[in-house]
DNA sequence: ATTTTTACATACCCATCAGTATAATTTAGT
DNA sequence: ACTAAATTATACTGATGGGTATGTAAAAAT
């Protein structure tokens, strides 16, 4: 791994422990174990370097198709099953990083962004309807195919992403998402739309 | 007003928009229209001017019996309009607080009072929890009176909240949360769940 | 009327901050 | 081996931060 690399990912897990203006540049020093020439050798400042940190972590890794492997055809049920695994996954790549209480310092440092990072908004607000146009995509084809219910495909995908965000950011504070409450919630969901047979 | 109140308001403000360490407090000597004398002779440090507009207009106000008026016997139906409409009236409150894009600036104050104020997350649960269970409450009596169909009350519960919340959070860094929207979705599920009669 | 308390203003202190200039050292190219 | 370039260390600067010490004017108390 190359120092520009360790930079950012340092500087990540720092900005993710605290705000913007609380990471001081020495602190940075001390988590690489290099001093502010290497620093400010590969960033012309502060700003450069948070924006590379939400580029890296979090733009980069949050477009839909990186997050969820949706090979084509699953049904409603498999896909949610599949979200519940991506979700988890994410999760333990964060943990990789010896990040705890995932949810609470993401949701902290994606607020943070919004400010700081170039049309930050914007971005988010596209991954956001393309999330929910996979969704909205697969709960029409299970309408399609009698799998469940006839219900409008766009409500009720806002509702299903919604129901994670809400759920993560609800017990962010506290224990942290537990994605077998999700599945539940959402299996519950889901058997209220399926069609018996 | 007091001199002390207005200083809770204006820093309650100026917090809202900024990171706690962002706002210094000659920002706030100026939001005030005094000298850091007065404001040292109200309050010990910053932390204590950040714990006070926490406790006066979040945790006061987050109170559930403060949100809603729960007054008995709702029908599920009934609650749900009762329930937007006072996500409408705390909207409205903070508008007169000449705050714009709300949910924005109150998720991240949230999130940096989970860092400084003490125990908040240990409040911030309680009030979950109990308006999770206000939900569950409703919820139970739908079933029971046969408005709706037999479903775990717990899940639902947790549902709608979430469903809120997640809305709120995915819509705060553009448009903010339009609850015509989430009265829709919320009324596409109750009316999955309802019995026909 | 005098004193005391309240409510501010002013001027200052020291620590820390982001960023720079420059020197030292390592690496790569020849 | 020598040179040039890349990389990192060191020492510094001006600005800004929170907080304090002290002064002062008005209000309240006596």
């Amino acid at each position: 791994m190359t120092t520009k690399d360790r930079i950012i990912e340092e500087a990540f897990k720092l900005f993710l422990n605290n705000n913007y203006e609380k990471v001081s540049i020495s602190d940075l020093e001390e988590a690489i174990g290099k001093t502010r020439g290497a620093i400010f050798y590969f960033f012309k400042n502060k700003e450069e370097i948070f924006n590379a940190a939400i580029e890296t972590y979090i733009i980069k890794k949050q477009a839909p198709d990186e997050k969820f492997d949706f090979s084509d055809d699953l049904s409603l049920e498999q896909f949610i099953y599949r979200y519940v695994k991506g979700i988890n996954t994410t999760m333990s790549q964060m943990l990789s990083l010896s990040v705890v209480n995932i949810y609470k310092q993401y949701f902290s440092l994606y607020l943070q962004a919004s400010r700081i990072y170039p049309n930050f908004s914007g971005i988010m607000a596209e991954n956001s309807v393309a999330e929910i146009s996979l969704w909205k995509k697969v709960i029409t084809r299970a309408i399609d195919t009698k799998e469940i219910k006839k219900v409008d495909p766009m409500h009720y995908a806002t509702l299903f992403r919604s129901c994670f965000l809400g759920l993560a950011f609800d017990r962010c504070l506290t224990y942290g998402l537990d994605t077998e409450e999700l599945l539940t919630i959402y299996m519950d969901l889901y058997n209220q739309l399926r069609l018996k047979k």
